[in-house]
DNA sequence: GAGTACATGTAAATTGTTACATGATTTA
DNA sequence: TAAATCATGTAACAATTTACATGTACTC
């Protein structure tokens, strides 16, 4: 149930339409939760069910703004600190780098080679972006620590691959 | 379909039953990709059925032994050179280290200490084990290759951990 | 002979993906 | 007025989870 209180998150600096919901979803949660346009809607219906959130305004062309409610706040804050995390992992990525080891050294290489391209291209803009922020924003704002997390991974595996790649080329 | 892949790789270095498939892909996998027990008995029907995988010996106790075909062989190739990549993320642990930041003080230090606490008690043994394993296995080893991966992440993890609990204490 | 580990599955529910449907408002 | 963007959804399908069902062989 991970993207439902990731939507609550997302909800609680203030009332938002499901339209705007998704694309700040995008950004703040790049590289933590993924979830396509269309997900939203049904988890907002889900949330008012469930008196978490509640529709405020409808404006032009059907657009329907919600907020959190008290008990939507309430039910984030139990969520983080008494349910116990599903620390199970599902990253593509990662088991493709994993797998590499099954290829030949000509296609291990250009596959880590591409890779490496991939994530470096993803990166840098966002270590470009991470030191413009760094000035203008308060140090715990969730959007910036969510791009430092994602760096720091990325970083993390382009390491990795670097070093997979001198494996392979020893062979 | 990553997991129809991570199971054809986990079968690929000889015949394995379901039963010890699945108990290695949660060794070789771990940190990478998660599946349930009875999830390698259908993906295994599914690869039999699309020629990837064949049924070589029936065993005591309704034991199956299965083994990848030479279309197996290349299927993974191909899925690893020419598909593109799926690179979705969805990860609980760096989503509930994102969503502190909505938490007071208090909870946000306890959860970060928490979390702490887990990472580095899955950290330790992994790489005490890396070290015993880097005297003994080839290089390019993929359960070491895996497990080595795993730990930078836990290690980026770790480090981002640290930097949010010296940012939430300076509040 | 009782308990543990081996061994394979099926059915129902939930979650996520893909493709489609529908219409309103703004901008060139 | 045509195109782009805004805005919300539904239906069918695929993947994953949860719970259950069934029986076998070894070990104390």
């Amino acid at each position: 149930m991970s993207l439902r209180h990731a939507v609550l998150a997302t909800l609680l600096p203030g009332p938002q339409s499901g339209y705007d919901l998704a694309k700040k979803f995008d950004q703040v949660m790049r590289g933590v939760w993924y979830a396509r346009r269309n997900q939203m809607y049904g988890e907002l219906a889900k949330l008012t069910e469930a008196g978490f959130a509640e529709e405020v305004a409808e404006g032009p062309r059907g657009r329907r703004t919600y907020q959190v409610t008290p008990a939507g706040r309430d039910e984030l804050r139990r969520w983080l600190v008494d349910v116990e995390p599903d620390r199970t992992v599902r990253d593509e990525s990662t088991l493709r780098a994993l797998l590499v080891s099954t290829l030949d050294r000509g296609d291990a290489l250009s596959v880590l080679a591409r890779e490496e391209r991939v994530l470096t291209a993803e990166l840098e803009p966002l270590r470009a972006y991470l030191r413009e922020l760094a000035r203008t924003e308060r140090p715990t704002d969730p959007q910036a620590m969510g791009l430092e997390l994602r760096a720091r991974m990325l970083e993390a595996m382009l390491g990795w691959i670097a070093d997979a790649r001198r494996r392979v080329q020893a062979t």
